[in-house]
DNA sequence: CTACTTTTTGTCAGTTTGACAAAAACATAG
DNA sequence: CTATGTTTTTGTCAAACTGACAAAAAGTAG
């Protein structure tokens, strides 16, 4: 490292924050209303500058949220999604966010903390499309988290994480289907879960919906790495198309 | 976000460089002698402070890499890593950096730079297993690096990466077998690669090692994310047992 | 009891995988 | 030139997996 006779960067640390959650079978982000300038009054992910020298990413990115979106968010697990350095992403200066990533059951919804103006849950599809307009490169910023999640759910039990703490395999099929943006065969859907170790475990057959063959229940299994992995259907399986 | 009235926290940005290599078919990694304290004559990562406010994170990288390994890496192509920012990880004060991770065909051994004393290629198990010691939390970096570029292999053309413009298919499993730590049936990896549409192109029939049959050249093909992927056979498909 | 809906269990052909054998294409030694 | 050794390439075969689809099961509503 270069570190002889030199003046520290005036460089600023900030986090941003991709809260995904599913709503009535649309992926939703959230997002706050900015309340102050640069941006006022525009969309953008919730976050904001490191506090003090001593504070950890994650535990800002926490503080954010709940100054922010009042959303009590002990249990969620924070990814780290990626780093912005664009140098002209914030008007005010050389501003480095890191991103994190965290997926989540069915919140409440959020209520307006002290610095954004509002704050609630938009559908992804309206921001993706810039139909919902966010500030800086929040908007990238969505994109990859989506695109880091739809991964996820090919390798990981993330998608139980969008589920409440018991859940029925058509429940979890709609998460794979709002995430992925494509729909499934229920019945192979079923039979590739099932087979999946580890990946859910039974939690008392029970009830459900008004009509139709009552679902079986299950919680989060202990694998959290799947495998066989659930592979995404070809839609386009690359940019580049097939050669030769 | 939040800024009202508030002092800029004084953090310092870094960077922080894996590059993997291979030499005769084991995995290396690029590894400076620190010249200055703290850590002074241990073992590290290539990297060091940001110069100015305005330099990017990638640049800084390419010119600390050139600055302490003299390499010329304007093909590497450099991908984020992480962000490594525990309080603690830099005697110096905060120090938050951000990782980056390269592949590259055998590289020249590198000399020493300015800042650095000496700078070397180093097989990456001497590493992980603590045989090689390194300053701050690099070893967890360096592993980190070793998890994503096995991770890739999986679904990326990355392999091709490792090798030169021309390649055989048993140089490209020396990369597979290299890098995930175990040995692979020629045939059945033979027939997988030539049937993972467009991730090789023939180059022509050639000979190579004074002995055996001789190879068939190619060349990467254009396709970057591969469908199907190359899975991991189950040496242990995840931390936790199957269950039930 | 009948109609309707949703979940769950099957079926079946085509594809992919893992383990293994054999042929092909050289170099070298005798 | 022939035999031997080595490495690459092409096959084979049973087991597992996938995608498309049918049918049974288990409820509710009328």
């Amino acid at each position: 490292m270069s570190d002889d006779r030199w003046e520290p960067p005036a460089i600023l640390l900030a986090v941003d924050l991709v809260i995904l959650t599913l709503r009535d079978s649309r992926l939703h982000v959230l997002l706050v209303e900015r309340g102050i300038e640069p941006y006022k009054g525009a969309h953008a992910l919730p976050g904001g500058f490191l506090q003090h020298s001593q504070e950890g990413l994650v535990a800002a990115a926490h503080r954010e949220l709940a100054e922010e979106a009042d959303l009590d968010v002990e249990t969620l697990r924070l990814e780290q999604l990626g780093v912005y350095d664009d140098p002209d992403r914030d008007p005010r200066g050389r501003v480095v966010s890191v991103a994190f990533l965290a997926i989540a059951p069915r919140l409440p919804e959020p209520t307006a903390g002290t610095d954004a103006a509002d704050a609630g849950w938009h559908p992804t599809d309206r921001v993706l499309s810039g139909d919902v307009r966010l500030a800086f490169d929040h908007r990238r910023i969505v994109a990859d988290g989506i695109e880091r999640a739809r991964a996820k759910l090919e390798h990981s039990a993330l998608a139980t994480a969008f589920c409440g703490p018991t859940f029925t395999i058509t429940e979890l099929q709609d998460v794979y289907e709002a995430v992925w943006g494509m729909p499934l065969d229920p019945r192979n859907f079923y039979r590739k879960i099932k087979k999946t170790d580890g990946f859910i475990l039974p939690a008392g057959s029970a009830r459900k919906a008004a009509t139709g063959r009552p679902a079986r229940l299950f919680r989060a299994g202990p694998r959290e790495v799947l495998y066989p992995p659930m592979i995404r259907p070809v839609d386009s399986p690359n940019g580049k198309e097939p050669v030769q």
